[in-house]
DNA sequence: GCGTATTATTCGGTAAAACATATCATGGGC
DNA sequence: GCCCATGATATGTTTTACCGAATAATACGC
């Protein structure tokens, strides 16, 4: 290490993790069903899955395999109670990322509803 | 108003975006292809697109059609210079979602790597 | 105006992944 | 031990959207 000006924060902080297992983890977050339960737990702070399931108004089997989903990646926490298993968010980045998420949304609304490249059938123009 | 202590911050600043809005985006950067330019661009600073094809390997067709994509939703902007179309990142919040994923990857990178869910084919086991 | 470099668009094929339905597993209350 | 509530898993279908290949549009230099 040579003397001189100290350096106070590396610029590049991160690790550089590969470029697709974060694609992988947008894409976690990128479906609905999935988001509209993380943001339900982020509101309710803890829920056992058939009252996620009477919220969404999704089938059992589907909220299921997306919690293991959510869980399995991180996302998402578990305890059981009696029959019952309680998720709720694992932390608070997660929180971030989603708050991020929106606030980038506050001026890119109408662009991103009515981009043809994501989900064409909805888009019209 | 009332008179009384000041709001210094709202606690909920967020105009609570339309989840599938929210989903939308996240998938927009959901994307190994339109996420490795992103972030080459924001190593680059400014590139046009043939550049990018070239640094991709990538297909001109593909390329053309996911800046289309960025573009759109403002994650990039272009700015014309003889017959080039040169691309950046639109804005630091773009850099920062980025960030913040690969910093909840830090601790989940496994995980993610391996989710049945997200990619069948490749996570083994 | 011609030729060429750059970017845009169209289309068919295909893989990823969300979903519904049905079935199975588990565990607690009685 | 039986029943029922809760959650997991298996299978087939459908939707989404990425991709390659071919083609078109645009604009700049000469």
């Amino acid at each position: 290490m040579p003397i001189g000006r100290p350096t106070i924060i590396e610029l590049e902080p991160v690790p550089l993790a590969d470029t697709e297992l974060v694609a992988r983890l947008f894409r976690a977050l990128g479906d609905s069903t999935r988001l509209r339960i993380v943001e339900l737990l982020l509101e309710e702070r803890e829920l056992h899955q058939m009252e996620i399931v009477r919220r969404l108004g999704a089938t059992q089997a589907r909220v299921s395999e997306h919690m293991a989903c959510l869980t399995w990646c991180g996302f998402v926490e578990t305890r059981t109670e009696g029959r019952k298993t309680l998720y709720r968010v694992a932390n608070r980045q997660v929180r971030g990322l989603v708050e991020r998420a929106k606030r980038f949304l506050e001026q890119n609304e109408a662009q991103i509803a009515s981009c043809r490249r994501i989900d064409p059938t909805r888009g019209e123009n």
